[in-house]
DNA sequence: AGTCAAAGAGTTACCGGTAACTAGGCCTTT
DNA sequence: AAAGGCCTAGTTACCGGTAACTCTTTGACT
């Protein structure tokens, strides 16, 4: 017996391989693979070229990224962390974001964080071993250790979806108080006075704090009481949870005449028990979400919301991104920037 | 013992610097590190093990993933593409795999096809460079170059959400024709005779067409008349096409008694048009969706529904892909399995 | 006391690419 | 014609870990 096992030319086909079947050395494959990062002049005369490039097809040879990242200090990718995936506004923004930066040769490494910071750390430091050339981040909140994780990695940084008044780096997003103030603002301009804001647990999720604040400056730069705002659940808040609220609330302040929800999901789910209870939308409540989801276009009443341009945000900081990037790879530092994402108050049947 | 080294121009710690400051050998430091995968005997005293991670912490030293796949041929992550980040179906499946196999130190690289074959194919070909320890797709369509590619690649693959009956290697699903055949059976025993059937171009979307042929077969099966399919755009199939469809629906066959809709999506686009239109439903127009989504549940009235285990499926991926990449460890080859998920039909208001 | 195995730590030799430098051929310029 | 420059391809020296082996020490058992 004792027959060991060498796996004879099975093994997967290297570079060297390559070269040694043209007749080349490897760095003249290297280099013919290269070509099209039309930076670098130096490169193979076209005949070479595509012989080498028929010898890999012939070969079924790829790249080995593992080695070339490690042999160039050049991981092409980017880690990027959302709350959750099935939130299709951070999935717009995710969507976003790679198409912003594949075309510079950059693949995404998503990763979610269930709206918990420690999760996001761990996910942070698993990510970082992999010495990523950029991180893309949802929210300014993150644990002490992630602010140091990132701070020693030494690559650029974009946090996204808020405007933070302490970023780490770069910053793409808009303010979520001043879009709900606005949206305060909108729902008194067409005469409603009476108004209560239904959200999650603010600890559990930083931006539904902030439309929270938002909700209730307005209210009082308005003159209006704010006193009206009820709690339901953790973040992420759900359709369920939006009709759990809006009972609670007609039960509380049977006065209320307009309600503004912390997103589409509960504004929805608001929206649904109200008409099994038989209480009209607009005319005994209305409704008004955030986030400018496809079920608030789609439902009926359609849902009066806050449409916020979720892939623009990715394609934003996407581009910051790789300005960055590129600046680091010069040795220089991009001086931090934070880009300014409008969003737009949808006025529909619900209000 | 003053921290004077404040980060020289050494650029990032390295195993090396840690192993010279603790006054050992790199590969101890690389023992210490590595323990935990209890498997291995060949370990470094507790005491010595201690004072490296002490020093690792000092030093702010991380492994650099990148070297250590280099040199072990060890990824140490798995690939995984879905249709759409958008869809929870998908990114419930997403997170059902993430859980399952990141106690065994893996990492999912996640992506998204666009419900495109080709996207999926250039998505593969970037993953694989990348030397993942295993991959998961969804469905079983795939380009030949894809298959191909699989192929040559020699990791253990799994393909979910389908029963196929030419699988690459492993499958994870159920069969998308019986569910939709299990649906139309339950209708008919509620009394629905001229049922319909609504959904996108069976092209773009094998999992629709499966659920379309499931339809037609269950309508014959059952002496009735299966003509009453109506196709409305392309995949991923959104509400917006679900409310054109019923209208189409009813202006082509007047006479139809209920509808199955390919997605909860386009069902509950389906259910508000008719809302819209005045059409009472179940009454006028009973309505069935496919996927077991939120919305469904939220909506009113609720929606009719086959629920998927979409969080099992991912699981029981994750399970069967470690076991075949530990298999493939040991120099082994699992043989091609099939775990079938149960699926449920859900009886609810819109029926 | 001697033998042997296990534990703990060191040594060597890479893994598969790429950066940076070198060298020859050909063309242009003075 | 010599000098200089561009283009193409080869050479060398790694990158930062880990596998596999070696060596030493310790302790149990015969």
């Amino acid at each position: 017996m004792a027959s060991k096992r060498a796996l004879p030319a099975t093994g997967p086909v290297t570079m060297a391989d390559v070269a040694a079947r043209v007749g080349v050395s490897k760095m003249t494959v290297s280099r013919a693979l290269k070509r099209g990062d039309a930076a670098s002049a130096r490169s193979t005369s076209e005949a070479l070229r595509q012989r080498i490039l028929k010898a890999c097809k012939d070969m079924g040879y790829v790249v080995d990224q593992t080695a070339s990242s490690f042999s160039s200090k050049r991981s092409r990718f980017v880690a990027a962390l959302i709350p959750a995936l099935n939130n299709s506004n951070f999935s717009d923004t995710a969507h976003g974001l790679t198409a912003a930066v594949e075309a510079s040769g950059l693949q995404v490494l998503l990763g979610y964080t269930d709206y918990d910071l420690p999760t996001e750390e761990r996910l942070l430091r698993a990510m970082l071993t992999r010495r990523p050339e950029g991180v893309v981040l949802t929210g300014g909140s993150h644990t002490p250790a992630a602010r140091s994780l990132l701070r020693s990695a030494g690559i650029p940084v974009v946090e996204t979806w808020d405007l933070l008044a302490d970023p780490i780096e770069h910053t793409v997003g808009f303010s979520n108080a001043q879009a709900t103030a606005d949206l305060v603002r909108h729902l008194h301009a067409r005469g409603y006075r009476r108004i209560a804001f239904l959200g999650g647990a603010p600890e559990s999720d930083a931006r539904g704090a902030e439309r929270r604040q938002g909700f209730v400056q307005a209210m009082r730069a308005l003159g209006l009481d704010a006193k009206r705002t009820l709690t339901v659940g953790q973040a992420p808040v759900s359709m369920d949870h939006g009709a759990q609220g809006v009972t609670q609330l007609l039960l509380r302040w049977p006065d209320v005449q307009a309600v503004v929800c912390v997103s589409d999901h509960a504004a929805f789910g608001a929206l649904m028990e109200c008409q099994r209870q038989g209480w009209a939308v607009p005319e005994r409540l209305a409704i008004a979400g955030f986030g400018g989801f496809e079920v608030a276009t789609a439902c009926h009443p359609r849902l009066t919301t806050v449409a916020v341009d979720c892939v623009g945000i990715g394609r934003a900081a996407g581009g910051l991104l790789l300005r960055a990037i590129d600046a680091a790879r010069q040795g220089q530092r991009l001086a931090a920037e934070t880009v300014v994402i409008p969003f737009r108050i949808e006025q529909r049947e619900s209000t």
